[in-house]
DNA sequence: AAAATAGTGTCTGTAAGACAATATAAC
DNA sequence: GTTATATTGTCTTACAGACACTATTTT
């Protein structure tokens, strides 16, 4: 245990010297900063993410999460926000950071840290980003947690799919992230369209949680949380009664939108 | 909105695809990457945090997070453990990532990415730690948030303390974070000595709150999770009854700590 | 009319808040 | 014995789950 800061030779305490005395830096090795991003939603009562397949060793063949460097110039999560709209081609959608990836040896290739974020957006424009880009290198992948481990991945044919470098860690976080959120946040709405009906909520909640959920008082807690108001509207065309449309509320209950 | 990767000139693109390609990476400006440590205890009914002022421009006399810069083959996470025992002698307390912040001007010498963590401490090895260093440019500062903007710090003697770069915002995050883990996550025994009395668990709670907790369902909640089980102990000289001592009960509830 | 789901009303069990009553060591 | 807080027990209230019943559109 130290008393004062000093050099004394110890190499950590001549880093936080440098530091401090705001010595030139870039002399030293530092690690690389990278942004991955996890894309989720929600498509046939399932959670679903986006995977890229790795064209290139290491790891070729391999899937993985969409990401990037950040630039020396570049925010982190702007830099997560241009990964969106450039390697997914999706722009405006709930985006947040994540975690912190910071092992050693997570890339075998050169040190990189990750710092990523979640994203979550509808189904449709999922799909429509998904089908622009026609190609068998990127898919929707459903995801599943066990007791413990890593998460799977299951491709569109079923078949389980292999995950690149940390990537299954990463999920694993995201899914819990998104499970734990979305029980206290107005978060699924970012995975709905603009109206929707309590029954498409709620199925949205149980296909994050993978539960059922009670639906008298999940219509009860969420109408009470005022943090959906009807649009006056129905839907149409259901073969039964049609339900009310609701839209979020936003935090005051008067956003449009 | 790009239909296939490849490259046509984009900046963004060609990064990306120095990225997949696995080229190096080291003839790119990268940015440094650090990490910061929000050290929180509960003294006197308050939640405090430990400062340092800083004796080097620029921001000169204003008050800091411990940190360091991560080295190149160290663990963020590791990183931050080094950070405690080295600035300010911890070993072996809670520590969690909190979030990364990754402005591009948030210090005005380089390009710096901290990733914060935040760790919990019971007082009276935080008093141990800072006596043992006894220099003025160390202190504990309360901690008090307003309806928005950056948190605000006192210190010991009730005036108010200038912050260093974003350490104002990086401790309302660590504040808002640590009040909304206390209502579910067994986070309060970090802040207590081994062995301590219902009375002392809620005035912790009391405290990172800010609001007064019902002292019969506080109870009856706790001893219910059975998060916490009785030692058989009492404390002794308290001039009145004498409470029963309690222990955190671990995962299981058999956990020695 | 039949089917199917939306939406409403009511009952019940659980848990929190409020409060009264009792317990016990220090003084 | 008085004091001060711990601990237990009871009552009330709020809310989630369960379930029965009505509403309304498509077929």
């Amino acid at each position: 245990m130290q008393q004062r800061p000093g050099p004394h030779g110890d190499p950590d305490e001549l880093e936080d010297l440098r530091f401090l005395a705001g010595y030139d830096a870039s002399r030293y090795p530092r690690p690389s900063v990278a942004t991955d991003v996890v894309l989720l939603s929600v498509r046939d009562g399932q959670l679903v993410t986006l995977l890229l397949r790795r064209p290139e060793p290491p790891q070729v063949g391999r899937w993985s999460l969409p990401g990037s460097f950040v630039g020396i110039k570049e925010s982190v999560d702007d830099a997560a926000q241009r990964v969106l709209e450039h390697k997914v081609g999706l722009r405006g959608v709930f985006i947040e950071q994540l975690y912190t990836f910071g092992a050693v040896d997570r890339d075998p290739r050169t040190r990189v840290i990750s710092v990523v974020h979640y994203a979550l957006v509808e189904a449709a424009r999922l799909d429509a980003a998904v089908t622009a880009r026609a190609d068998g290198d990127l898919c929707l992948a459903a995801l599943t947690l066990d007791a413990t481990g890593p998460a799977r991945a299951t491709g569109p044919d079923g078949t389980a799919l292999e995950l690149a470098f940390d990537h299954g860690e990463i999920l694993r976080v995201a899914v819990e992230r998104i499970r734990g959120k979305v029980a206290y946040a107005p978060i699924g709405f970012e995975l709905l369209p603009p109206a929707f009906t309590l029954t498409d909520l709620r199925a949205v909640h149980e296909a994050i949680l993978g539960t059922p959920r009670n639906k008298d008082s999940f219509r009860r807690t969420v109408l009470g949380q005022g943090l959906v108001v009807p649009t006056g509207q129905r839907a149409t065309g259901v073969g039964h009664r049609p339900p009310e449309l609701y839209r979020f509320a936003g935090r005051h209950g008067t956003e449009a939108r």
